[in-house]
DNA sequence: GGTTTATGTTTACAGGCGTAGTCATTGCGA
DNA sequence: TCGCAATGACTACGCCTGTAAACATAAACC
């Protein structure tokens, strides 16, 4: 059974992660486009920005396609699916699981705007009906 | 865009996030005390944890107290604290700072369970009272 | 007192990450 | 046609992390 041993996909690094954000923001782009955004921003060089190309691709973050001479990259995992995955990792890891708990160091901390709480009013009421 | 003046000392890694939780949970301790609390789930070796709390040390994320000729561990950072700061850079990471977002997140993966949505209502109510 | 034991300190080492320079190739403009 | 600019691949390198062994030393025991 040559089942290929499903790990864990690597985990996406933070300045990996500042990449993945511009691609999902628009894709595909060549790395050139993603650097125009994100090298500013972050001090990088443009070497920089296709060292990190080279590692998601490796990690199966994001996929190739020729176009001619370069490369177009577009992401291979939905924004959701991360955004879920390390939320529920935080939830899990800090919290036992409770979103609540996390919920409530949020409003503990202020952390919640008067906007945040009436979308989540919204929200749980919506989840309530 | 957010301060990015971040002079945050080092961050304190996943392994020592593990013995962080056990002297919050009981403090202080030695480090036998803690490896017998962390070594058994983590695989870990007596030596890994004293290394651990070398650099968490280092980091002033726990104090030492001599006690005869070995030192009793205490965290110095609270765990409030932490949990906020990383729950904090989560929201911001990924969320941009919006709150509101990650829970909505949560509320559509279904990570929410029922106690979780009636134990934020009433955080809810509490907050806007 | 000499040996065992407990314990912190040092050292180690592989792998990941941040950051980037260099190399090889090739399409394109002059 | 020929050199150059663009571009991906390869290489580099220091720091952090996970994991732990070796070492030093002092306490405790016989």
């Amino acid at each position: 059974m040559a089942q290929v041993d499903d790990k864990m996909p690597d985990r996406i690094s933070e300045a990996e992660h500042a990449v993945m954000e511009v691609l999902w923001e628009k894709h595909p782009r060549t790395a050139t486009e993603v650097c125009e955004a994100v090298c500013g921003p972050r001090g990088w060089s443009l070497a920089t920005v296709k060292t990190l190309l080279s590692r998601l691709v490796a990690k199966q973050a994001i996929a190739t396609q020729p176009d001619g001479r370069r490369f177009l990259y577009s992401p291979m995992i939905a924004r959701d699916q991360y955004i879920g995955g390390e939320s529920r990792r935080l939830v899990d890891r800090l919290f036992g699981g409770r979103a609540a708990t996390l919920f409530a160091h949020l409003a503990e901390q202020e952390a919640l705007s008067e906007d945040d709480l009436a979308e989540i009013e919204a929200l749980l009421k919506e989840l309530r009906q």
